[in-house]
DNA sequence: CTGAAAGCGCTTACAG
DNA sequence: CTGAAAGCGCTTACAG
């Protein structure tokens, strides 16, 4: 910057505010200096500014675990926020245990981030960390900023799955302590009706009652009946329809399958897999918005009255989760298959 | 840091010496010091020290894809390896395009990192960017730092197959034009021996001559005699085995099925898939200690004589893969399934 | 062992 | 429209 002013002779002050297009310096003198800047091939010092400003212009994004296959998308829609706002991102890993995700959040405040998305570790309250956050869990979490309505998504399968006809159904979750988890199959309960019936499988819960590898009886459920099952997750489906393949039952003729999240394989699968997309450039955008408008009102700091307001507020807290109907769960299993009378859940 | 400097009446350089614990400064008073630190809830401020020292100790790290399943174990073990160096990370999506790579590379210089991890779209070369680069591509690419010796891998895939008594192999790959890939097939090859035949299918020239959504002929493969197919990811592998399952062709009974980058679905189906595993902790871990060995040394100024050395040199440039040997490759095909003579590639 | 001083590169009132 | 000055928070020679 001295390069440029000391070249023309003209003063930094006059360069800073020419690069920063604030309108006080004349038209030629700003075309002179923009020309000099690419000339010198000048950037601007991140540093200086951040030290002068107090702003750093970079977020931090507090993933629970880095090795989720949804990160990608997620990692994906913030950097695109992030950087359409000038931002950049800074990423940590909580690796699932909650001290590691408070380590994480130090770490990035050291680091001098203006504000956090943080995806949070099922069920973590995020305590005053002295920078505006954005919270991306489920709407029905207190403190939730923005996320998919998960709810929402689950009411779609199953709405969709009923309307083929089917009336016996096995829900797959995996941790029954996870706010999305439980709002997706608590959806997919709600728009089952009265003519249904419905056994939820926990995994995480038959594991450690039953061990790592324990088999989800699948087809014990399918001779019983069932012929509709819908999980939680891509991963989950896909573990499903592959068993069932291998059994030789088939989907979506015999069974249909259904999951959650539009991982990249469920479309490469045979059948591909009828699941719930969310946009994640949506919610990012809401989330890094809602961020990026506290940072700039400069609300965050520890001025105001009591401790300042930590989880920030977005315009829309719940984005509408899109059902993608693909091979896997088919047509209607054949309505002649007797239903088994008997407990309706 | 001033506060804390009042507080306890000593200078504020005496403060800095005492936390960067340079030794400078008595054992007594580091301590009154460290303690009026916790005290006040001092953090360093990173502007600061990076005007002051030129660093800004972070990294960035330049992902060809953010969206490819692979990113999530990258970006987990660069995260892990560049907090323990002391370094943050900043990513960046270069969204397959070459331009938008220059552009992502560009933010982060701008954001003063102090060195770049580069994942390069298939055959970029990275021009002179002012800091360290330390790229993670394929051992046959030049100027690659460190990677995965993804041509051992191809080779250990295809003795197991051998070693299994397949004689007629299928080879699949995506993209011709990516290094990986070709090292992988390379490897594949090398290993093939004298008394078996194989086909290289890539799918994105298939795609591009057939469209979208062609079929790989598979089963025309298997009626064939193929009764191994080897994919360069798992992704494939998992297309492949359930366009098999569909066929009702058994697998690993009729045909053995391999992929690659042991992804996180890769256990969970059925049959388990047989893969590649890379360490990339370690190369991580190899990356970054190129990087900051480099940075550290202050030699990526642009002082010395020509133009500052660009990629960065690792100790090691090869990670040895892991085959993890699963179900879907299982026992060898039958062994009186007649070997069709012909042409040997 | 401790301190006074300078300066990293910016931006922002304030004068002119 | 332009410039001189101060200061953001640190660290690093240099004195003492």
């Amino acid at each position: 910057m001295s390069m440029i002013a000391d070249a023309l002779g003209v003063s930094s002050a006059t360069v800073s505010n020419a690069l920063s297009g604030k309108g006080r310096v004349s038209a030629d003198l700003v075309d002179k200096i923009r020309k000099k800047a690419d000339e010198l091939g000048y950037v601007p010092s991140n540093a200086g500014r951040a030290l002068r400003t107090g702003r750093s212009n970079v977020l931090g994004l507090v993933l629970p675990d880095i090795s989720n296959p949804l990160f990608p998308q997620i990692a994906q829609a913030m950097e695109t926020a992030a950087s359409n706002a000038g931002y950049g991102v800074l990423i940590a890993d909580s690796r699932g245990k909650v001290t590691t995700q408070t380590q994480a959040i130090s770490r990035l405040i050291e680091r001098g981030v203006d504000g956090l998305v943080v995806i949070p570790r099922r069920g973590t309250r995020i305590g005053d960390v002295g920078c505006p956050v954005a919270m991306v869990d489920t709407p029905s979490t207190p403190g939730n900023t923005v996320s998919a309505d998960h709810w929402e998504g689950g009411a779609k399968v199953a709405r969709h799955l009923v309307d083929l006809g089917h009336q016996n159904f096995l829900l797959i979750g995996h941790d029954p302590a996870s706010n999305v988890q439980n709002d997706r199959i608590g959806g997919m309960k709600s728009a089952l009706g009265r003519n249904t019936r419905h056994t939820t499988i926990w995994l995480e819960t038959l594991m450690h009652e039953r061990g790592e590898r324990a088999s989800l009886g699948l087809i014990d459920h399918v001779q019983n009946g069932v012929t509709a099952i819908a999980a939680v997750s891509d991963l989950h489906a896909l573990r499903v329809l592959t068993e069932l393949q291998t059994s030789g039952i088939k989907v979506p003729q015999q069974v249909s399958v259904t999951g959650f999240d539009d991982l990249i394989f469920s479309p490469v699968v045979t059948p591909s897999l009828t699941t719930v997309h969310m946009d994640m450039a949506r919610i990012a955008e809401l989330a890094i918005a809602a961020l990026v408008r506290e940072i700039e009102q400069g609300k965050s700091t520890v001025q105001n009255g009591k401790a300042a307001k930590q989880t920030v507020t977005a315009d829309t807290s719940k984005v509408s989760m899109e059902l993608m109907v693909r091979a896997s769960s088919g047509p209607a299993a054949s309505p002649d298959a007797p239903f088994p009378t008997g407990e309706t859940l």
